[in-house]
DNA sequence: AGTTTGACTTGTT
DNA sequence: TAACAAGCCAAAC
């Protein structure tokens, strides 16, 4: 059986750039609608077995960054708009960039 | 096996 | 609009 650390890390890396998803998006996508805050847990252990891990296209239910130290929120704000994302005052516009799996392309895991 | 912990969310003040 | 509180659930201790 696929842990739900699994499938939130395979959403992850399915995020396009220049698009981004939320906590709570990411937790109802892995089949656990409310474990927002266990994706966190999944980012920051992803981050350290793949530096690659786009763990920055993740944003809270707000549009805003919710990295756990204040340095890390300005490196998700530079990665972001290296992907064209605009982040102003530490949020962006979820109307603009947020990410919805169906219309863009098959899921990593064709739910169900 | 029970307790603690969060890079969250939502509702209430 | 901003601050506070409670709920949430998988992982790590």
């Amino acid at each position: 059986m696929e842990t739900f650390s699994e499938r939130v890390a395979a959403w992850v890396r399915a995020v396009p750039s220049g698009r981004v998803v939320t906590y709570g998006q990411l937790a109802t996508l892995a089949g656990s609608p409310g474990a927002a805050r266990q994706v966190s847990g999944v980012l920051r252990r992803e981050t350290l077995r793949d530096a690659w891990f786009p763990w920055h296209r993740v944003v809270n239910a707000q549009g805003g960054i919710s990295t756990y130290k204040v340095g890390e929120g300005e490196l998700q704000a530079a990665l972001l708009a290296r992907e064209g994302v605009m982040v102003v005052d530490g949020a962006l516009r979820l109307e603009v960039y947020l990410w919805r799996p169906a219309e863009d392309g098959p899921p990593p895991k064709p739910n169900r």
